[in-house]
DNA sequence: ATATATACTGACTAATCAGTCTATATTGTG
DNA sequence: CACAATATAGACTGATTAGTCAGTATATAT
């Protein structure tokens, strides 16, 4: 990746997250970035296809974040508990990336087709896990019921530890987990 | 309340829940509304006092449909499962105002006096329930991190039935309080 | 009925916006 | 080195924006 270009990815997510979409202007962008507004039009051919760029980019690092570790040789709820883990530190440590993601999710300003490439991305990590749900402690819910559970509970702690970083600890840690894993277990 | 001014703030809900802060314009906010922008600038001073007086106001609508109805009479669990439904049903049934006070609760356009004095009037509700808490079948969590679990799993139950509108019923609705309930019990 | 205040209108303005354009610098290739 | 392709710059433009203003209509009070 072209240096200049991922230093205006990285001003437009500070900035959206912070003024949202049209909240920012190109040259806001261009200056926090320290380029010249002819240079962003030159990498991204229009405002919407910086911001198009800037989801997939996130729902990347996300990915890579949350990686496809699953061991057949451990129980599930460890399993899932990594899962939850990795995901969890990860809108804590980054959180400007995790806030963009939850905000421009159910946005307007990203295109149908790009939310497409990264849900189907997304989904490929999730059924690593659809078989380990099968025939196991976890109560009767509909998959997608589950993963919006799954989602909220881990929305709800990144939440709580910005707000009370000092709470920030293994224990505490685990005790969020337990809230969600006690929730979805028999 | 003046029945103009009513007809800004609705068109105003609709908008920015649709396209944003920035992204509505307050001619079209006017337009929507069927009045001139010299009548928007008439009942609000600016379009961030637009902005502040909907936030109050569809915090105030939702506060009134989660009333304090809290039954001493009644087991907690009971109590607790009402103001989730009620909670619930107010989310789903006015999908506007909810994703409005979710999107705009962390967001830089509404002040933060607004913010403190929305904040305080919701705090007198939880205040029923703490005296409930205590002493109860409940996990020993600090409170905040109870409230943030407890207004994610509302977040993800609402959202679920959203996106699957023809799953809504008694039973699922059941089934999602379980969840939460289940987590946070011992 | 008259006076005063409040509600409303829409054309107007200074500022700002996304995107263009022309020119210059840097890089890669043979 | 030569020369083409790509990267960078920033002044510029037509369109749009939040907010103003001068005047008109409606409601309220005495």
């Amino acid at each position: 990746m072209n240096e200049k270009k991922q230093l205006l990815l990285n001003a437009a997510l500070k900035l959206f997250v912070e003024k949202g979409f049209h909240g920012t202007s190109t040259s806001e962008i261009a200056k926090t970035a320290g380029v010249a507004t002819g240079t962003l039009f030159h990498h991204f051919k229009t405002k919407q296809e910086l911001i198009n760029s800037l989801y997939l980019y996130t729902k990347e690092q996300l990915l890579t974040a949350i990686t496809m570790d699953y061991q057949d040789s451990e129980q599930f709820k460890s399993n899932l508990k990594r899962l939850w883990l990795n995901f969890t530190h990860f809108g804590i440590e980054n959180s400007d990336m995790f806030q963009f993601i939850i905000i421009f999710h159910s946005s307007p300003y990203i295109t149908s087709l790009t939310k497409e490439q990264a849900e189907t991305r997304f989904d490929d990590v999730l059924i690593f896990y659809r078989k380990g749900i099968e025939n196991q402690e976890i109560k009767t819910v509909k998959d997608e019921m589950m993963v919006e559970f799954f989602l909220g509970t881990i929305f709800s702690t990144v939440n709580y530890f910005n707000k009370h970083p000092e709470q920030l600890n293994e224990k505490n840690m685990n005790l969020t987990f337990e809230l969600f894993w006690d929730g979805i277990s028999k």
